[in-house]
Formats: structure tokens, C-alpha cells, sequence
DNA sequence: GATGAATGAGAATTCATTCAT
DNA sequence: GATGAATGAATTCTCATTCAT
């Protein structure tokens, strides 16, 4: 599977039904007004208007708002994760590796701004056994991560904070969505770098 | 102004009215119920009920929902600041001003870690005129650290990319109220230095 | 017609279409939710879930839930009355007219439970000319009852109230659906004695 | 507390504030609303409607459709079962007890015709806790009655059914909002003395 | 015969806010 | 200073029904 190539739609497979489809673009508007109004005030209406489709016949294609967003999150989680693991596939060096990760989230969620910020700020509100899922793989992600850098510092010799440490580039990246300019600020490939930069010379004490 | 003695509540100043303390006090409350749920989905009755008072009785002290978020927004802000120019007095060296800064962010919040999130998470809610306000706020703080990490670029002869450096700082203190727990991390003072290590060593290319 | 042979289904008929036989598939459906849930709040998409047809495919057999009400209804209460013009034939001794009344119409919805209750409390809800239709039949039901009782009453010479007597006869009667237990209460046989006695005790007065 | 002098209202007490007064001027409205339409097809709106109040300004008064219902209820059991409990008080013949429970029960109800059928009608709707209570109540109004019955039935030394008999009684005096009309039926004391005398008749077993 | 997709109307409920007192 | 009572507008979601296929 070839993710690099996808570029903007939420959902997307190989063979998609007319349904998914339908679904997949119903779910693009919804992120682009989640990221505008933010979740809670984001109406139905003002996502029926979006869609050009009554409020009634948007829930043809899921069950409910919260659920909405849960698909919007999972879908987007999931995708970044399966792209790391392909990056990393083949990648021995430790810092190496960790660049691999920053680089794969800086320029995945780049390329989906809205997402971006959907995922970062409505970190909370899924409830009940959709939040807990997200939860769990929001955690998997951390996990991920925390793991590149564990081995990163057994192999570098390091005593740094672990947890403060991850958190610190966690924040970084996921940060991003409050300010980054395509217009303004470099290309996704420099930023990650720089973030890489700052991150790796960050941890590593002097000697 | 000797913020230091200060210890929690949210407004306060040297000649408080009755009606200064009473709205400090609905002030205090607010944050806890916006930290909680969330600026969109904190009703005005939660609030009523958690301050022991009508819901008309509010109004009283404030005339909106959203002027109450901007009073608690203005406040936290200004103090910060004030905290922040009165400690920077007599420290000259450049890199202990950028410390400085951190220090003072991390122990400032991580002491009203409900205004913390409030702060980081409800950005972009305030419209119109209270809108541009807390906006110019924030701006003259994030100016207020550029201008620091900029005399230590200078002083040190560097050339990263200063707004990159800026908001991956940024990041890393501001994403701390999505982690930060006080019974397993560290003290704020070590969590700060830690995060000005990653930055310092960070920004600083070799040779 | 021989309806003693027919045991459980709402609809049939000597010569049974494959419509008609799909059609009495769903009124048994129907009838479950409509009991279980009560007409108001079943939904056609209960009814669709419990049939395991699409809720379009339904109207392909009726034109709409009240009609499918209406189905039910009438169905039911042109077999009581069926079965008891056919129970009546050969017995002439007005008391035991007025026992086999009772028996019959115990016995047939003790052994329908779920219609039983549909017909005593979706009493109102049928508008228009189908309303007015099963009114009227509710209306040949309750006349040949009080006819009974009246010849009862002639032949005995008393002069009870026939209309108390006979409401107070279809209250025991209608309000079974609210209370009998088949594993804790008698056999129907037994109850429909237990009832006729009291009744007929009851109008009876001394001398 | 006399009872007897209260002829219309669903809620009324010695001291009554102006929010009790106005909350059974509601009840009152609701009651015939849910009368005429049935509890699940009257709206909030039809409610909004009949008191000439807004659809929030109902929501003042109490937090949902169903909390209505139960208040309609609740009040009613409540006020039956006191005046019942009036009634009784210095009766001491049995069969006379059981012709006052009938009596109080009948003429209550008729000079409260909505009320009779919201009861009668709308038995299973609540669900939860406000289900539970109401089913509480109707349970021990079924008791006192069926205690009564039970006192006869070994006072004259008869073997009848109980339970049948109990459920025979309440059938005709619940049946009764179905079809009472006081411009064609008795007055509720005949009507109440029919009822007595079929049930009291009807369960004595000869000899 | 049957369905996927869609809809207008309406459901209960909550919201921030106001105003006479 | 403070509140009880009220409201218009909006919320999410469900309903019976339809129609092209």
C-alpha cells in the first residue's frame, strides 16, 4: 500500500463502495469545520450545509456527531502510524529512526492542516468506548515514539528525562497547528529537520 | 506590584473593592469549570452552581459568557508578564534571560495548572473587540520571548530559524498541561531547567 | 373456515397468495413491537430490524403503520367474532350463550397475548375512515355480547343495569392483557369460568 | 386534611407557594394533553401551547417529559390512597370495606375523568427510578385492595380465586374510562353500587 | 419484489441571556 | 446586590415516508 501518494481525502482504500465514498467526503467537511469552529460548536446544520445534503440524511452515514469525529481521529491515526512503520522499515540507526518519526508526523500532518488541529485540540471530548479507543491509540502512538527514543539514548549513552523528553517534542510538533504558515514558514521537510535538530542536540549532553 | 505573595486566587490587587473579591472568586470558579469541560461546553448553570449563586446573579459581575473568559484570560496574561520583566530585572547575560523566561512560564502555570489549560486550549473562542485584545496580548508575550531568544542568537552568534525556535519553545511549554502531573513528574523548577536544556543545547549548531 | 386448525399466525386464508403469506410475517412482526413497545414508539425501523427487510420493502405491502395497525386489528377481531358465531351455533340456553362468549374470547387471546394487548390499548390511535372502520367493528363486538346479556337478562327476568353489566364484563375481560401470567395463573379454561361465574353471580340478583 | 373539598386541581396543599400553584396549572394542562393524545403523542409543544408558555419557560418547572408523567401520577395514587384510607377509618364489616374501597375508588376517578385514563392507560412508559416508584405505588394500591378482599374472603368463609377476583374488580373499574359518559351513565354512587354488588355477588359461591 | 439513499417535519431538551422585583 | 421566572434560538437526533433503480 502506497499511502505517500494520497494526498488530502480522510478516508480512501482500494476498492471503495459508493458509500465510503460518499462517507469520505462527508467526513473532509466535517474535519474542515471541526477545525474551523472547533467540535462543540460545530453544528450538524452547519455540516448539512457544507455537505449540500439535509441534516437527516447525514445520518444515513454514521449514528452520531461524536461518532463523526471519532472516524475523522481514528482514520487519521491510523494512517500515520501504518507510514511510519513503513519509514522505519529498513532504518537501523537510532537517531536515524527518530528522525524518521518527526519527520513522518511534521509532514503528514502538514500536508492535512485541518486534521492537524482537529486531532491536537479535541484531544478530550470523544466519551465512553470511542473515547477510550482513541485513547488507546493515541497512547500506541506515544508508545511508538517513546520507544525510538529509549533506544536512541541506551545506544547513545544518555541520562536525559525520557518522559520529559518526548513530551518536549511532542509539544514541538503537535504545537504546530496553533502557527505554521505554508506561505510564511519553510517547506515540512525543513521544518522536521530543524525540529530533528533542535530535539536530538536538545538530549544529548555535552562530552 | 510583589506577585510573589500571591498565592491562588486569579484577580487581585492592592485596593480590592467587594465587588473585585466577589468577581475574583466567580473568576476562580469559571477557570475551574472551563478547565474541566471545556470554555463551548461549560454552561452557565454549572457555573451558577458551582458558585453558589443565581444564574442572574452573575450577571452582575460580567456581562457575557465570553467577558468572563476574557477576564480570566487578560488577568493570567498580564500577571505572567509582570512576574516575567520584574525577574528579568538585573540578569544581564543572554542566556540566563532566556532561562529566566522558561522558568518563570513553567512555575507560573504549573502553579494554576486550570488557567494553564484554559489559556492553551480555549485560543481562538473570543470574537470581535475581546477577541483582538487577548490576541495583542498574547502577541507582545510570544514578542517578549523572540526578542530574548533573538539577542541570545546574536550574542552567541548562531543562525537558526528563529521563529521555528520560538514556537517549537513554545510548543514544548505549552503542551505541557496535556501531560503534566504533579505526583509523577518532577518539581517545576527541574521540569524548566530540563526544558531549557533541550532549548538552549538545541538551538546551538556545533563548533 | 375452519379456524380451529390455524395456531399461531394473525393472517390466513384458505387460498394464501405468496403476498398474503409475507404480508402475515410482518403483521406478526408488527404485532410483537406494537405490544412490546406500544404503537407510538415502535418504529417502522424496529419493524424493518424484526422482519430483517429494508423499511422500503415494507411498503411494498401496506401503505403505511397505521394501516398496518388497522391490518392487525381487524384480522383479530373478524376471527374472534368468527369463532364466535361458530362457537354460538347449536347452543340455546341464553347463561350458556353468555359463557361461551366469555370462554371464547378469554381462550382466543390467552392465546394471543400480544394482539390482545394491541387491540385493548391502541384503543384510539387509528384516525379517519380506518378508525372509523374498526370502531364499527369494536361496536358489532360489543352488541353481540350485550345482546347476549340481554336475552340473558329476558330469559331470567332481572333488571340489572345491561350497560354496567356489560362494560363491567368487558373490563374483567380487557384488563387480562395488563395481568395474567400463564406460569402463576390458571389455565384460560379455568379463568373464563372463574370470570363467567363471577359475572353471572354477580347481575344476578336474589330471589 | 379533607380531601373531599378538592374537586378539580392535580396538585393542591395548605400552603402553597406561587411556583406550586403555577406547577399544577402545568400538571393540570398536562394531564388533559396526555388524555387526549396519549402520553407519547402529546408534545412538549402541545404542552407549551395549552399553558400559553414557552417551551424553555415549561422546562423551569421540571426536568422532563417523564418527570410529568410521574408527578400526574404520583399525586393522584397519592390522593386516592389517603381518601381511601379516610374512608375506611371506623369501618369494620368487611364486605362494607370492600364497597368503600369500590366507591372511593369510582367516584375519585370520575370526577377526574383525564386523570382515570392517564393512569389507566399509561402504565408502563416510565422507565427507570421515576418506573420503579410509580410501580411501587400501584403495587401497594393493588395490596390494600387485595387485603380487603382477603379479609372478606375469610370473614364468609369462601373459596373463591383471589387474585382472579382482585383482577376482575380492577378490570371493571379501570376499564370504566373507556367508556363513561355522565350525560348517559348513572352517577358515580349507582355506577359504584352496580360495580359492588356484581363483584360482591360474584364472588360469594352459593350457600 | 426489494432496496439504498434521502428528506421534511418534528421530537425533547439546553443555552445564554433578560427583566421585573 | 441578587433572584425567580421566563424566553427565543439553537441543539442533536428520530420519524414515517418516498423514489429511482
Amino acid at each position: 500500500m502506497n499511502l505517500g501518494t494520497v494526498s488530502s481525502g480522510v478516508v480512501e482504500s482500494r476498492v471503495s463502495t459508493r458509500f465510503d465514498r460518499r462517507l469520505a467526503r462527508i467526513l473532509d467537511h466535517a474535519t474542515a469545520i471541526f477545525c474551523e469552529k472547533g467540535y462543540e460548536r460545530a453544528s450538524m446544520r452547519d455540516l448539512s450545509r457544507a455537505c449540500g445534503m439535509s441534516l437527516a440524511g447525514l445520518y444515513y452515514y454514521f449514528e452520531s456527531k461524536q461518532r463523526l469525529l471519532y472516524l475523522v481521529e481514528r482514520e487519521s491515526f491510523e494512517r500515520v502510524m501504518d507510514l511510519l512503520s513503513e519509514r522505519l522499515n529498513g532504518v537501523a540507526d537510532p537517531e536515524a529512526r527518530v528522525r524518521v518519526f518527526i519527520q513522518n508526523h511534521v509532514e503528514f500532518f502538514l500536508a492535512r492542516p485541518k486534521v492537524m488541529k482537529v486531532l491536537s485540540h479535541e484531544d478530550d471530548v470523544l466519551e465512553g468506548e470511542l473515547g477510550t479507543e482513541i485513547a488507546a491509540i493515541k497512547r500506541s502512538y506515544y508508545r511508538a515514539c517513546a520507544d525510538l527514543v529509549e533506544c536512541l539514548k541506551l545506544d547513545r549513552n544518555q541520562r536525559f528525562n525520557s518522559r520529559n523528553a518526548v513530551m518536549a517534542l511532542f509539544g514541538m510538533i503537535n504545537w504546530l497547528y496553533t502557527w505554521y504558515n505554508p506561505t510564511v514558514d519553510g517547506s515540512p521537510a525543513v521544518l522536521a529537520q530543524d525540529f530533528a535538530d533542535i530535539f536530538l542536540r536538545g538530549v544529548y549532553s555535552g562530552t
